[in-house]
DNA sequence: TATTGGGAATTGGTCTGACCAATTCTCCCA
DNA sequence: TGGGAGAATTGGTCAGACCAATTCCCAATA
């Protein structure tokens, strides 16, 4: 069973995204790889729903790095009942982001503590909900990062962005100061390499979000 | 900004799979949808990706119930390096399945309890290391079901066929034996509505696991 | 000289019809 | 009744035309 020409261009086109951020034509790619325009169409749209690239009618394509992007859909799909969605997405934090702090408490490099710092103090100045949740959601999104399990960020990833889309209805917090003292925690065990330390912070917080949600 | 075609097909296409296990051929849908046969396919291929359909040249479309196959695509797109995929999927079930079996403990249903009893017993027959790895990660997969978590059950279901391709390469199992007593455990703790047990249970086996890959 | 607006060019989105490749169905023969 | 061959059906690919959104370029005005 060999592949089909739309599976082997869509693998050429993968190609050229590790070399550039913008993709040639359709017309000039269906001409250089010798198939015809719809292949090349099926092929693109292939990796837009796969997170690797973003089309725009008029514009082009443009390279993305949004892996996680699969995920949000299924998940949306999966469970199309919002607060439903919110509530298991919860659960699976608390699954997930405790062992991940616990990791990144032992594998954090300079560049991650870095960036966590430097994202718990734009927290800490941050007015606007939307503003509160897009940096509470960035800073779990880089403790994942710094437990160095690529699939674990992905995970965090996709789960904080279905969370924060939930989040845009309905929602507003009471408690930023307790989050961002929650965070200081985190933070603190992992500058001190205290695994324990780190996962029971993020236990804490995490429980904290569940009530300040009302779930 | 109104809906593409495309984006307007697929959710016509979506309703379609509620009710019917096949579905009309290009061709129909087309014409039934006022709508190009391109559009069609691309709407298809859309849903083919995202784990709804299978499509089959000459034979047609059938729906299929795979949310996870998109998250499949990610992690193997993620991480390419398998030994590293597999080192990391581990990781990951180490956070996600103590919790998994906890959350089972409180919620499992006695449709659960049989459906992982009869899985239990089937694994306890496997004879060649390809059945052991199938029945192995269908206890998984059903112990995920019965935490009553749509998401971790998706979660699992993608990490444990990553986990199986990645173990039809290159290795063998030593050990069922240790996996049916370490499975029974965690049944045992199920019954028992002991979610700690059960978690403790869960994370000795996936340690035995992790030694038994060698990772 | 710099900025803005309009029109042309470019790029993706859709349509149509033809033809190719894989599967299914039907009919006929042994 | 079962198997094989050919026809029909269904998805895969092609080519070219046209539509819709974006970008680019040039000219006019401040």
């Amino acid at each position: 069973m060999s592949l089909s020409l739309v599976e082997t261009v869509s693998r050429r086109i993968i190609g050229l995204t590790r070399t550039s951020r913008r993709l040639p034509t359709e017309r000039d790619m269906s001409a250089k790889f010798g198939v015809s325009r719809s292949v090349v169409r099926e092929a693109a749209k292939r990796l837009e729903l796969q997170g690797l690239l973003e089309i725009r009618q008029g514009s082009g394509m443009t390279v993305v790095d949004k892996l996680h992007k699969p995920l949000n859909g299924a998940l949306s799909l999966l469970v199309p009942d919002e607060p439903q969605r919110l509530k298991q997405l919860i659960e699976v934090r608390l699954a997930l982001e405790p062992e991940n702090v616990r990791l990144a408490a032992e594998r954090a490099t300079a560049a991650d503590v870095k960036a966590l710092t430097a994202c718990h103090e734009r927290f800490e100045a941050t007015s606007t909900f939307e503003e509160q949740v897009e940096a509470d959601m960035a800073f779990h999104c880089l403790l994942a990062e710094a437990s160095g399990n690529k699939i674990a960020a992905l995970l965090i990833q996709s789960l904080s962005e279905l969370l924060q889309t939930s989040l845009k209805h309905g929602y507003s917090r009471v408690t930023k100061d307790l989050a961002v003292a929650d965070h200081a925690k985190i933070l603190k065990a992992i500058l001190a390499r205290s695994p324990t330390a780190a996962a029971k912070a993020m236990r804490t917080h995490l429980e904290h979000a569940r009530t300040d949600l009302g779930l």
